[in-house]
DNA sequence: GTAGAACTTAGAGTGCGCTCTAAGTCAAAC
DNA sequence: GTTTGACTTAGAGCGCACTCTAAGTTCTAC
């Protein structure tokens, strides 16, 4: 706990957010974090609430398989403000496509498995 | 078409596939074509029905993220034959709680991403 | 039989997303 | 005020799964 409310450090942050310090470095350095972070009282990162639910939004980006790159487009379009509303509307209902396709395929295949699963179980090859 | 039945070139392999004839040949020196491939009447590959059939289960496997390396842990028990069965169901199976998983944090960031969308679409930041 | 496309090998190169290292600075507890 | 551990930076390194290259061979069509 510190003075400034919710404000925590990179290793509390990493905790919070499953990414390594690691890796939350590399996402400021690639431009992912929006205002950059706190450095408050010090050189080092004070991460607020705030920042906290932006890194966990960016892992649902990353967990469904959208490149940095892309993440970056999007953050960029965010940096942009209002104007950008629709392009992001876009861009992340371009992505719910993909997201929509990887189930898909991903359900698919674990029919495959299933059905593998039960070929050894009736003891067939 | 050839004079051996549906015996099929590199290209024609990785058509039918999906895979590249570069990723054909990483596939088998990486151990994971079971007998290897054909030389029908050359130095030329010959993919059978079955070898097809057989890629095509792996890219079931690597298309639910399974590295490589466990991917060839599973094509050696096949190798082993019969006394093999039980230990390839449960790889299997440990593969497919895996895949549950992967379906799970997808559809729960898919949920985060919907949310998303439906804020853009109601003008809200 | 010859041109051109497709194939062969071994091994180097690539892109992604971190991950680690080194050398140093800062903070919290005692 | 000193120790201990967490933090800082810049930049190198890594693991994965291909992907590409080069130099040469073979197949197919004409």
């Amino acid at each position: 706990m510190s003075l400034v409310h919710d404000a925590v450090s990179i290793s509390e942050a990493a905790a919070l957010t499953g990414l390594s310090t690691h890796a939350l470095r590399y996402y400021e350095r690639e431009g992912l974090m929006l205002g950059g972070v706190d450095r408050a009282s010090s050189t080092h990162r004070r991460y607020t609430e705030a920042d906290i639910s932006w890194v966990v939004f960016l892992t649902k980006l990353r967990s469904t398989a959208m490149p940095i790159a892309k993440v970056r487009e999007y953050v960029d379009l965010v940096r942009e403000g209002e104007e950008s509303t629709s392009a992001r509307l876009e861009l992340l209902l371009a992505h719910r496509a993909n997201v929509l396709a990887q189930l898909d395929e991903i359900t698919q295949s674990l029919a495959a498995i299933d059905y593998k699963i039960a070929t050894y179980r009736k003891g067939n090859s």
